[in-house]
DNA sequence: CTAATCGGATACATTTCTGTATCGGATGCG
DNA sequence: CGCATCCGATACAGAAATGTATCCGATTAG
């Protein structure tokens, strides 16, 4: 494998992400891909066997910048004590290209439900992420000094603040100016958060 | 207009919300819709200009049909004394159907996202179906003795529910036999809508 | 019942997209 | 430097989907 090789398929991977964000997945043709990525089909072809493939790959190396940056944002976080507040605030907090991701990521979701192979892929990635949010949940209530009521599970706590923040991502997607990204976290989730712990 | 006309609109849009929420709006053509509804492409353009124009008549359809049965659930629920935690049951009850509808709804959220016509009419509907939802989530609480606390509007309370709705569904659907539809409704309703009111 | 209109079927033209086969420049290796 | 391989470009073939023009049976009105 030569030099450029990588290089290519991440241009491909970028257009490919660019496209799907703006046009969906089946509003995409490869061409669009290819052209945004200042190749031609040949490119495509000798990468990739489908517009599925690419997508699957697309999903795939998402998959692993997000479990990146969450690790980063966790360890941002430092070691000192904290409040539920603090928690809140950061679950409030969302990246620039959160969006583009949104759609992408939303595409692949709704493909996982209609498809098997696709849903397992998804499973699979969202179990990973879940294992370091438990985890990183976890010690945050610790330093807040707070620890999860009886009968409520760390993990499906985790998958609470996952719905909460998908489901509110939409809306604000949806209508921009009415509901800001993170607005309804920073208003429910100090509740939601204070009524399922309590301190140690 | 012919007294069948009417019959093969709605047997089309049938058709549509069938192969829509089967294989997607891109992964469906034109002529799939009309073999379900068991006609030839002919019917299809006598009836509508395009793919999206049948896209936005078939949501049109689903948001007014949303709304009704809104209204009779809500009718439904009598006039009794209540508690939170039958506020919150009622919040974890899905529709046999809503699988189908989620799948069509989220592709058009995906779709009014991307583009501001999708959006508006997507935002219109979402608006009158909250401002019945804050109608009759007032009325539930004033029957559990209940009201909000200072500072949280009913109106961001809806929202958040149809987040925690919107984002719950999500997963269960990817995988149903790990999260059936309602559970984090069921665990977590309880506690956040205690969390946000107070006794009157 | 009959004429007029409506609505869906059929056939066709065209576009669009995909996929493959082949070519030639670029890259890596000795 | 020269050879071998790799990789993307190009050209072409075929398929798939769309859109339109026309026809004919069904429906309605008088």
């Amino acid at each position: 494998m030569t030099k450029r090789r990588p290089q290519t398929l991440a241009k491909l991977l970028d257009a490919a992400l660019e496209a799907f964000a703006e046009n969906g997945f089946g509003g995409t043709r490869i061409e669009d891909v290819c052209e945004r990525a200042g190749y031609t089909r040949g490119a495509f072809y000798s990468n990739f066997a489908s517009k599925e493939e690419l997508f699957f790959a697309l999903f795939d190396r998402h998959a692993e910048r997000v479990l990146e940056r969450f690790e980063r944002q966790a360890a941002a976080l430092g070691t000192g004590p904290l409040t539920v507040q603090d928690i809140a605030a950061g679950l409030a907090d969302f990246d620039q290209d959160e969006r583009t991701w949104y759609l992408v990521t939303t595409e692949f979701t709704l493909s996982a439900i209609r498809d098997p192979g696709a849903a397992q892929r998804l499973a699979e990635h969202d179990a990973r992420l879940r294992v370091e949010a438990v985890r990183l949940l976890g010690e945050l209530l610790t330093r807040a000094g707070m620890r999860t009521r009886d009968g409520v599970e760390l993990e499906s706590l985790v998958r609470m603040l996952i719905a909460v923040r998908e489901g509110a991502l939409a809306q604000s997607y949806v209508e921009p100016g009415v509901l800001p990204p993170g607005s309804l976290e920073r208003l429910f989730l100090p509740a939601l958060l204070g009524a399922v712990t309590e301190a140690v």
